[in-house]
Formats: C-alpha cells, sequence, structure tokens
DNA sequence: CATGAATGAGCATTCATTCAT
DNA sequence: GATGAATGAATGCTCATTCAT
C-alpha cells in the first residue's frame, strides 16, 4: 500500500507546491498589483528565498501571465456553451450573470488579478487575452441581440452598451466583493439580473 | 505697466506649468500605473529632467495623491446637492449617473487613475479617500431609498447594491471609454439610466 | 579669461569623466575578462557607487562595445592606406607590422580587450566587429599578393597563412607585453618583420 | 564470469562517462568561457540536472584546473625530450612547432581553454602553470639558442622573441583553425616553420 | 548515480531622491 | 527653474553549491 502511494505523491507533491506559489502570488498581485509586488512579497508568504521563487516560474511577468490565465479559466467557454443553448434569452442572461460571478468563490484573487493587472502583460500575451476579452463581450451582446430577435427584450437597447453594462456590474463586483461580508455570489448575480433584465425587458 | 503686468503673469505661468505637470502625471499613471510608471517617464513626457520635477512635487506619493484628488473632485459635493433637491427619485438617479459620467469628459486620465491607482496611496491618504468614496455610495443609495419610500421604486430592491451595480457600469465604463469611439459621456449615461430605472422602478 | 574658459571646461569636464570610466571599464575587463568583471569592480576602481555608472554607458555590454571599438580604433583604415600605397611590398609588410603594435602603447588596455573579450558581444556588434577582422587579414594578404606578383616574395608562400602568422605573433605580443619590462613596440616589430620578412622573401 | 567483468567494467565506464564530462566542460568552457558558462550550460550538454556534475567534480573551478591540465598535456615533457636530442636545430624547432600544433587534431576545445581562460584559475594553480608556460618559453628559446652555437642560425636573432614569435604564430592558430575549413595542424605547422626557419637561419 | 528542491550570495539594472551649480 | 551628477536602496534574476531522497 505505501509502496502504491509513493508513486503517485511524487507528482502530486510538485502540482500542490506548484498551486501554492501561485496562490501567493495571486494573492500578492491582488493585493499590492503587479509592479507593486516585489517577488520577495512573494517569497515571504511562502517562506521561500526569493530567487527560489525560480524554480516555479521562470519570470516574474510569467507568473503573472499564469495567474491570470487561471483567472479567465473557462470563463469564454461556458459562455459559449450558453449561449449555443436553446434557452430562452432571459435565462442566458441570468446564466451568464451567474457564471461570471462564479470563481469569485473559488479563486476571487485570480479574478482581481486578471481584472487589473494583465495590462502589465507583454504586448504579445496581453493581444492573445484581448482576443478572448472582446470574444467574450461578443457572447454576452450576442445573448441581447438573441432576446431582440425573439422579441423578448425592447428593439431600442444597444447591445454592446448592455453587454459592457453587465460587465460592468460584475467586474466592479469582483473588486469589491468580500466573502465575508457580502452577499454569495450567486445571490449577487440574481440581484444584477433581476435589476437588468427587468430594465430591457418588453413588458 | 511692465512691472505691474509680471506679478500678476508670474504666479499664472507657474500655475499652468504646475497644470502640465500633473497632466503629464496622470496621463502616465492611467497608462501604466502608478509602480509601473518611473518619475523619467513623466519627466520625459514633459522634457525635463528627472530631478526637476521636485519643483512641482516633493516626492511621486503626492503627485499621485493629488492626481488621485483631482480625480475625485467635486464628485462628493455636487451628488450631495443632486440629493438635497426635490425632484422625483428617478430624476435624480439619472442626474447623478451623467454627474458621475462628466468628468469622463474633461478629464478620463485623472479619473482613471482615481480609480484603479488610489490603492497605491500611503494609509492615511488612502483613509482621506476611502471616506469620501463611501459616502458617495451612501449618497447613491439613499437616493434609491427615497424612490423606495416614494413607491416610485420597488420595495424588494436592496439600495446598496442597485448603488453599486451603478457604480460598477459607471466605473468601468470609464476604464473602457475612448472619447474617439465610443458614444459621449452624456449618451452613456442616458442609456445606463435607462436600463436601470426601467430595472427598479414599479410598473 | 576666467570668463572664457568656463564654457569651453563644461563639455571638456565631461569628456574627460567618460573617458576616465572607460580606461577603468578597459582595465578591468583586460584584467579579469569580461564575465569575470562586475560593474561594482569598475564603479570600485572610480570611487563611484555601482549604479551611478549608468549615467555613463546603458548596460555592460555597451561599455564592451565601447572598450572594444575604441580598441580597433583606426587600425583599418590606417592599414588601408598602407596597401594603397606604392612603396615596395616589404616595406609595406613593415610598416603594417609597426602600425599593428602601435596602439600598445598608447592604449594596451582597449587591444587587449578587443582581442580577449569581443566575441562575447551580441550577435549584432560582433558580426559588425567580425566584418572590420576580415577586411583587416584581407588587406595583410593583399600585401603578401603584391609582393608575389612583383616577384619581392616568394612565390610559395600562401599570403592568407602569413598574414594570419603575422597577425598571430602581433596580436600574441599584445597580450604578453608589458611596457616596464619588453621591447618597445616599434623595436619589437622591427624584430618580427625582419624574421618574417626574411622568410618569404626571394634571395 | 559475470562477476569477473564487473569489477573491470565498473570503473572503465566510469572513466568513460568522467571523460565526458570534462568534454563537455572543455567544449563550452571554450565556447563561452570560464565566466561566461554556468553549470547548468554544462549539465544541459549532458543531459544531466546541474546539481548531478558535482559528482564528477568537486568545484567549477576544478573542472576548469582540470581542462586545463589536459591542455597543456605532455607539451612540457615532449618538448624536452625534442630539446634532449641531437639532431640539428632547424629540425628540433620545425619539431617544436609540430608537436605545439598536434593537439589541435585531437583535443582543440582543451587547447583554447587552456590558452584563453587559464588567467581564471585560482592564484595557487595559475602559479603552477605558469611555471610550466615559463619554462616552455625558456626549451623553445633554447632550441634557437642551440642554432646560434651551432652557427645554423643568425647571431643576431633575439632567442626569446623567437620563442615568443613562434608561440604567438602557433597559439593564435590553435584558437582560429578550424578543422573542417583550414589546412591540417601538421600541414600548418610545416608552412609556419618554412617561414620561421628561413627567417632567422644564415644563409 | 541522479534528481528535485532549496539556499544565499552576487549581479546588472532601475529608481526615487538630493544637491551643487 | 532647471540641469547634471551622484547616491543608496531595492529589484528581478542567476548561479554555484548542498542535500535529502
Amino acid at each position: 500500500m505505501a509502496t502504491l502511494a509513493t508513486p503517485q505523491q511524487k507528482p502530486n507533491r510538485r502540482a500542490l507546491r506548484m498551486a501554492e506559489v501561485f496562490d501567493a502570488a495571486a494573492s500578492v498581485f491582488a493585493e499590492k498589483g503587479y509592479h507593486g509586488t516585489s517577488t520577495k512579497d512573494i517569497a515571504d508568504r511562502l517562506g521561500l528565498q526569493q530567487g527560489s521563487l525560480y524554480y516555479y516560474f521562470a519570470s516574474k511577468e510569467e507568473a503573472l501571465r499564469k495567474v491570470c490565465e487561471m483567472g479567465v479559466g473557462d470563463f469564454v467557454d461556458s459562455l459559449r456553451a450558453i449561449v449555443a443553448g436553446d434557452r430562452p434569452a432571459q435565462d442566458k442572461l441570468a446564466a451568464a450573470i451567474e457564471n461570471h460571478l462564479r470563481p469569485l468563490e473559488t479563486r476571487p484573487a485570480y479574478v482581481r488579478v486578471f481584472l487589473s493587472e494583465r495590462g502589465h502583460l507583454s504586448a504579445r500575451h496581453r493581444r492573445a487575452i484581448g482576443r478572448l476579452t472582446r470574444e467574450y463581450e461578443q457572447l454576452l451582446a450576442d445573448i441581447v441581440r438573441q432576446g431582440v430577435a425573439a422579441r423578448a427584450f425592447r428593439a431600442d437597447v444597444d447591445p454592446r452598451l448592455v453587454a459592457l453594462a453587465i460587465l460592468g456590474m460584475c467586474n466592479w463586483a469582483c473588486l469589491w466583493h468580500r466573502a465575508e461580508r457580502d452577499p454569495s455570489p450567486a445571490a449577487l448575480g440574481a440581484e444584477f439580473a433581476a435589476y437588468l433584465l427587468r430594465g430591457i425587458q418588453k413588458r
């Protein structure tokens, strides 16, 4: 049994340590911003020497990149799935909002870093991530367009602006939300969805 | 005449130069973030030597502080005036949104720096500014409360969350808005106000 | 008189300090090699802080580049002039050798750095300098070819190998030569020229 | 049988691996210089982890020392044998040159490292090697002296300078020589010997 | 033998700030 | 006001080396 466990644990330990390292990076980046964070800050939080971090990532920027990537996660994929479904647009929009706020529960630091610090990635990586966010915006607007086409939403709304309004409410919430104090992401999403849906629905 | 003109012009010139310096600081801070900006970046934009900046501010942090202060400007005062007025809550909310977006036209860089970089001020100054933003949030929520009390808004809305939703939509807009491409702040405010008002109004 | 001297001295002082800095860099590079030299080593020799060096060059590699460039100096130009002259090939070869050893007197550290450390320049700058050295080699071989064509030198010598033999003798001399101990560069050149000329001349 | 073979093969394998390790070290040192080489560079070339190198040498400097020692090899011994022989000085000089260039064929990287990097050894080891090179120079000069005494060489040559000229030609050749492109070391030596011998011989 | 993890010191470089001129 | 020169501390990163496994 012990002999069976050992080969499993080896790579597992590595992966776990890796996760700890990026958790530390994410939380310090979230607190102080990318440029306000020194690699020593991250190392301190892990009880490591500064230089030892470079065993886990090749550069501070790579750390930011990985944190940002884990921050977007499968956001776009799951929104794509929602858009492709055949529920009414109202349901899709509510689901989209809930989908957007969900990671607030599991990895808030990653999301915050993605939202506020991705601009400090190198041009190359910024562009790659920029494509994702643009697609995300498009998909949100597509739901609105579907609703308008189905005469569920008012014809006079601007799909892009609605999408941006949703993003604004939700992203801002990601920045101010504190788990100990504020309503759960799900409850928050329901509330936001209600305000917005009633605001753009046909009566 | 010349002798009379000089004492007037001297301080004037100085004030103008001062404004140029803070404009430069604001725009570089907005672009690269506080910690991503070096004093040389600011000096370069002004065609000055690094050290010469210290005639205009005592430290980089003071520059951030002043930029942030000019970023909030009279936001709170004018919102207080709106709340104190005796128009219907719907009008007040629309006015508040418009009020919030207006500086986007005149000093977008200052607003962006205030929104994204004020967290890097020293604890002392952060707290001072924190009081302002908390009051601002309260005032927005007050308008909602007034509307609920007057049975103009639905009883089941959460005033604080509505306030935060508005702040989210508007602040996010401050970050993505580009004058060359996007609707004017006024138009944008009208649109946002419409979505939100219909969403919380009693029918 | 004093007022006349001041405007001259300002830029002069700067240039002099610059020369001091590169002299220091050259001599430490010559002693310890490029990678064996830390910027602190250079700064110490100047009584400066490490970081203050960057007022004079933008990077350690730039320092190496400039030292190397001052190390080659006008070597190639003056050799070109010698080749183009219309003296007998024997005289040209002797002049070339003397020309090659002359800077040993005025800036031995620069020459040594050029000879031993230029390989650590970035590919870009290495190539640029490589073109120079290849031309130099060609020019030396050209003198030999001229001598062969004029039946002054034996027909069975290999011009390229003769050129490389000369370069070897002279460059090696640049590395071991100590002004306090060894014959003057001029005397050394005369000696080398004698050995070599008698070795390739027709009798 | 197997048990008999093992004790023989074990140390053999080890010696072979050892040789591979020093070959790798020599070739990277030759390429990038001692200080420009990291232990990781050497490990990479061997497909090893950095730390694993320390089974083969105790420190990077020891690696350099061994490479340098293998670079000088039995140079001095074989030159001593040549000097002690009773052939005419001309033959001895030609043999010395050939002897000097021979290792270019079998271990060029070692020779190059010895020539260019031995200066980075610790004072202790540098002195030990310095004694060797000084003796080598003396031996070369001795051949010239023998030739002069035997009236085979001109009386007006400076034995030490001739020795240094030979060393220069040959060592420089060690640095520029590429097996794929340039004449074989033997041919090169013959050519150099011809130039030089004719240059110092009595007619 | 070999690895993976870590260390601690060193390095090139940047930066906010100061100050004599 | 403004500059040029310099500082001293910090920063991101590299590296030789060690050691438990």
